[in-house]
Parts: structure tokens; C-alpha cells; sequence
DNA sequence: GTTGAATTTCTTGTCGACAAATAAAATACA
DNA sequence: TGTATTTTATTTGTCGACAAGAAATTCAAC
């Protein structure tokens, strides 16, 4: 799978087992390593990681409980499909919460906040100054949650990265797509919702989110439309 | 605890056990059966449901996801308190979902939807009419939960019916406070809202779904106000 | 009588094994 | 040759047991 594997032989502290493969597992589903529908055996997964199925199957009853795995009952547990003739769910929800959690971030935002927020802008921008696709994908979603995290709301925050977790896996399937000139726009739109977040400017970093927000569905739209390989499911 | 546990002793198909276990724990946890704080013995809840511990740790962890129950890692595990101190972050959140589920249940409820959200709307009168207290607060978690479910995006659903729970818990806490005249209230905001959504009328839905939940919200602050048995927290 | 260390007890996290349920393969039959 | 049925095999769900960690208790020293 991945080089993480190795770290396995040494020795783990009792009762982070569970934890150490659930972040393996979710990490690679989210960057579709693990593409949907791939089928995730306990046993093999047991002796690679040397351990017991034990903690595997709590690592798998968690991912399923966040939906990143579908659990057929007494056959195997796979990894869960995209649903694309659902997408404009995912898109209703996903601007709903750029909305609200900017709206929060300019209205309860700390300086240390505001730190992190920037930190996390910096390294999206040292992404697409790299063309690195996957890394822009990665530290956008970052950056977003760090911005609901100002907003101090664990409803909307908890919402909110699950749905760009998921935005991460449906990008990454379409990243081969991506140009060189729309990213740069999203830094500068990063920027603006910074300087309203700062200014504590809750109707601008509302209005800034929304906008944000149709341009990334946009994006994906065209994408998808653009990119006809599976035109109904994975 | 309660006579479902007599079930038990029926056998149960392979593969059910695990969700046995975690209606009963959900339900005693909601219904304050089981009051926050209340450890959760693995071992005592093993031979009382005459089953593995196995089952009971998977019921554990899913429960733990949805946030109702805390592991205290190497310790014991307990049912997760009431955050006395953020309820403004649940009610901010729970107005916005009340609001977006009923404007969207305007917009693609089903007739069959509809007759859903009637009955369970007959259920909620009728446990006004009878002054039963913890049915009103039960039928009223449904009946918003089939508005949901009109509303089909499965990611406002989930944040929405995890919201209404955690309000049933807070509900119960205070419910002898309850009195005849407000709820009566309540059962015509329903069929005020449940009109605005035969009509298709999504303004008038978000309308009335906001005043609705700032009822709702007022009431349960001024329970909280005029009850000081714990200031601070349970 | 109080404080601190050692011991015991109790609960959890992990393991290996077994049995039920399903899928796959092999066989029988038309 | 194609289909139905039995057999095998694989994988899950459950179990009992054991060991690691933490809390409670005991004991000792001052």
C-alpha cells in the first residue's frame, strides 16, 4: 500500500491500534489510493499491519459510521461509492457550510485564529506556485477547516470536513484537469475572505464564501462535464 | 433497566447483535435513562444482554461517532454530557437545519412524504391532547425528521436528527417545566408549516421554520433561566 | 494522623479460535 | 452445452481468555 506500512513493526502503544489504522485507512480512501468499491479485507489487512482484527474492525466500524466505507452485512466491507446522481446534495450542504462557518470565523475569530488561517493560506499558495495539484487540493480543505475551526461551531465544523473530505475524493478524481489560472484565482479569493474575517466584516465574509463556494461547484461541474469517462457511477 | 432487555434472551440472527445493543443504549442515552455521566460497563452490559463483549464494543464505538457517549481511553466509558456552556453553538446550529430542511422539504416533498409528515404530525397532536410530556417530545423529533427525509439530502438528515436527539436529551431534562398552553402553540406552527409545504411555498416554509425554531429555542433558554438546579453543568 | 509507596483489583484493549453465512466451485442432470 | 444442485472455501460475527493500565486499597514510614 503505502510506505506508512512499515512503521507498523514498531512497537504502538495499547489502545491507539484502532487509531493507527483508521488514519492509514482514511487517508488513503480520501486520496483514492483505495478508490470506491474497492473491497478492504480484515485478515490481510491484520497481518500487514501485524495485529489482531480486533482493532481493524473498530477502525471499520468508524469509517463506516463517517460513510467513507458501506458494510454488506455478513459479506465484505468496501469502500463507498460516489454518488454522482446525488452530487447536487453535496453541492447545497458544501455552500451552506462555506457560508456559515466564514460567517462565524468573522464573528468569534482570535488572533492565534487568524494565524493558523494564514499559516494554511500560505501553504495552498506555495502549492499552486508548484502546479502540485494534489497539494492544492489537500491544503485547500485545510485551510477551509481551519476557518470553520475559528468559527468555534463543532456542528457545523464536523459537517463541514466530512463534506471536504468527500470534495477531496471527487476532485482528486479530476485533478489531471486542472489548469494553471483558476487556482490563482481561489489564493486571491482566499485572501479576500482573510482580510473580512479579519475585519470582522460577517456580511462580506458571507457574501465572499458564496461566491467562493459557486466557483468551486462550478469547477467540478464542468469537470465532470467536461469528462465523460464515467458518466453515471464508479 | 428496562424490559426490552428481556428480548435477550430470544435469539437473534447473526449480525444484529451490535444494533441490538445500540438501540438500547441510543434510547436510554436519549430518553435519559441512562442521565449524562452514567458509566457504561462492558462487562455488566455483557451478561445482562447474555452476549460477548465483542457486540457491546461495536455498539460502543458507533455510539462514541455520534458523539453520545466519551471513551476515556484505558478507562471507562460514559454517556457524554450536556455542554451547558456552548448550547448557543447547538441552538445556532439546530435553527439553521430546522430552516434549510423545511425549505427544502418545500421544494421536493413527495405526496407521500406528505402523508408521512401527517401522521406523525396526528402523533404529536395527539400527545398534546393527552399532556404526556415525553411523547410530545418524541412525536415532535419525528415529525421534523420526516420534513427532513421530504427534503432528501442525506448530509442535512444526519447533522439534523443527531441535533433533534441531543435536543431530546436537553427536552427531558427539563420537561416537567412544560405547561398546557405553549405547546398547543407548537401544533399550529406545525400545520402552518406543513401547509407551506403542500404549497410548495419554500419563502413561507423558511419563514415559518424560523420562527418555529426560535420558539423552540426561547423556550428551552427560558426553562434553562427559571430552573437553576445545575448553573453550570451536569 | 497524614503522606507516600507498594499492592491489589478492576476494566479495558488485544488476541486467537470457532461457527454461521455467503460466494465460488464442482458435480449431476437434462 | 447449459442449468440446477451440492460441495467447498472464504470471510465475517461472535466468543472466551489474557495482559496492560489505571484506580482503589493497603501498608509503611514519619
Amino acid at each position: 500500500m503505502n510506505d506508512r506500512t512499515a512503521a507498523s513493526q514498531a512497537e504502538r502503544k495499547r489502545g491507539e491500534g484502532a487509531k493507527f489504522v483508521y488514519d492509514i485507512l482514511r487517508d488513503d480512501i480520501i486520496d483514492l489510493v483505495l478508490p470506491p468499491g474497492s473491497p478492504i479485507d480484515e485478515v490481510q489487512l491484520a497481518e500487514r499491519l501485524s495485529m489482531s482484527r480486533t482493532p481493524i474492525r473498530e477502525a471499520l466500524v468508524r469509517l463506516a459510521g463517517e460513510g467513507l466505507v458501506t458494510t454488506l452485512p455478513n459479506r465484505s466491507t468496501v469502500v463507498s461509492n460516489i454518488d454522482f446522481l446525488n452530487l447536487h446534495t453535496f453541492f447545497d450542504a458544501l455552500t451552506l457550510m462555506y457560508r456559515v462557518t466564514t460567517r462565524l470565523a468573522a464573528e468569534f475569530r482570535s488572533d492565534e485564529d487568524l494565524e493558523i488561517i494564514r499559516a494554511r493560506q500560505a501553504a495552498f499558495s506555495r502549492a499552486v506556485e508548484a502546479h502540485d495539484a494534489l497539494a492544492m487540493i489537500a491544503t485547500n480543505r485545510d485551510f477551509h477547516a481551519a476557518i470553520a475551526e475559528a468559527g468555534r461551531n463543532p456542528y457545523y465544523t464536523g459537517l463541514f470536513c466530512r463534506l471536504l473530505d468527500e470534495g477531496r475524493r471527487i476532485l482528486r478524481i479530476y485533478y489531471s484537469s486542472f489548469g494553471d489560472h483558476l487556482p490563482r484565482r481561489y489564493v486571491e479569493e482566499h485572501e479576500d475572505m482573510i482580510a473580512a474575517i479579519e475585519a470582522r466584516d460577517v456580511a462580506g465574509a458571507d457574501r465572499l464564501a458564496r461566491a467562493h463556494a459557486d466557483q468551486i461547484v462550478r469547477q467540478i461541474q464542468d469537470m465532470i462535464a467536461r469528462d465523460r469517462r464515467q458518466p453515471i457511477a464508479l
